[in-house]
DNA sequence: TTGGATGGGTAACTCAAGTTACACGCAATT
DNA sequence: AATTGCGTGTAACTTGAGTTACCCATCCAA
């Protein structure tokens, strides 16, 4: 684990904290599409991410989801300090983009380390930042793009975190994530199809014109 | 200056602060309509309401409008936050709902009282938390709802920041803030009349039903 | 008092997106 | 080989909401 640390939080962190989270950490490795957290569960620890990648979603009253934001390596889930700090229950679900592996820190040392360590401090600032500007991009998509730029700007999010062109996914989970039905979604893919922006196969969409290819 | 801080700020934070915010801190008063921060701008200080309240709202590529929440007394601007820490430009606009007063502190004192005062840190903290929440109820009210619905949603919210069940506005102005068009908000707020849901006047919007009538 | 600006009402049309329904192929299981 | 479930394609219809156009009323300044 204290290799994994410091590749990912080395540069990031001093000394003496890369070895508190050594101690008081735990490891974690979870496999692609494992639920980490759900709606209204209370969080006793925070992650912080080495590898992988989470995709954060919010749900609606129908039980249909909505993708916000993936989080990837460096990244923390400043809901999950929300909930800490607040002593509140979850407001979203958080779901394993692919095999990841997490550095669990008790929500105790949170408090602690905010007052002993300024990188710490920065840390958590600058990952609030972060998902405040992702919760912006969200909006912006929800409130001002059509389904087909949505649909777009998904499938090329979902390869810069895949690191991969091809998306194994199907309609249906698109659709999940884009808060729509499979129908639209399959209507949307055809015609970039068509427009020569991807290439439809069962079970995985391969991306044109991307830097992955 | 002294006097509003106690008032306002006095329960939240230690004695100390309060007389370092009276010290560093500029009074600030401004009427309904005032622009406080604009896209792009960079930001120098941070405002500590005082009294009124603060409308924060986001633009697309067009240059139309969408309403993302409202700042009350006690509240900061978590947006502003970001913009020292990070030193970039700002990503929303702010405008004064009404006549408000603010505090404004210096960015440079920021980072120093995040390290020496626990309070300022919980606030900071807390700040951060209460404006992810309001970005979430932000989404969920764009994704999830129908238009009538957020517009009745909206009306609500405004009766709330104001403390008056009779909203001074106009159906082009709250077409701005829900990012949608004059004729379909007429055609909505028609609708609510019919029902018996509000009362429509020129300039103003009588929202029967609620604690403030 | 007249003309312009602003606020609001309403009809008619367009279009994006959601819904329903059904067809077909592939893959795993029996 | 037959069954079952899943992933996908597509047509036909419905609906919420955006657009255009034109109406009238109020208010204010020239």
């Amino acid at each position: 684990m204290l290799h994994d640390l410091q590749q990912s939080y080395g540069g990031l962190f001093e000394k003496a904290l890369i070895e508190e989270i050594n101690q008081v950490g735990t490891f974690k490795e979870v496999p692609e599409g494992f639920l980490l957290i759900d709606f209204g569960q209370y969080i006793r620890s925070m992650p912080l991410l080495v590898s992988g990648a989470i995709k954060v979603l919010r749900e609606d009253q129908q039980g249909n989801e909505l993708l916000l934001y993936f989080l990837e390596e460096g990244d923390t889930c400043a809901m999950t300090l929300n909930c800490c700090l607040g002593q509140t229950q979850s407001e979203i679900r958080a779901v394993a983009e692919m095999d990841t592996k997490l550095i669990m820190i008790p929500i105790q040392k949170m408090e602690e380390w905010t007052g002993k360590y300024r990188s710490w401090r920065n840390f958590v600032f600058e990952s609030y930042h972060n998902r405040l500007m992702e919760m912006l991009e969200s909006i912006d998509s929800i409130a001002f793009l059509r389904m087909d730029e949505r649909l777009l700007k998904y499938l090329h999010e979902k390869i810069a975190v895949n690191h991969n062109a091809i998306l194994h996914t199907t309609h249906k989970e698109i659709a999940y994530d884009l808060h729509t039905s499979r129908v639209v979604i399959s209507r949307l893919l055809k015609t970039l199809e068509n427009n020569g922006a991807i290439k439809l196969h069962r079970n995985n969409i391969e991306v044109l014109g991307t830097d992955q290819n």
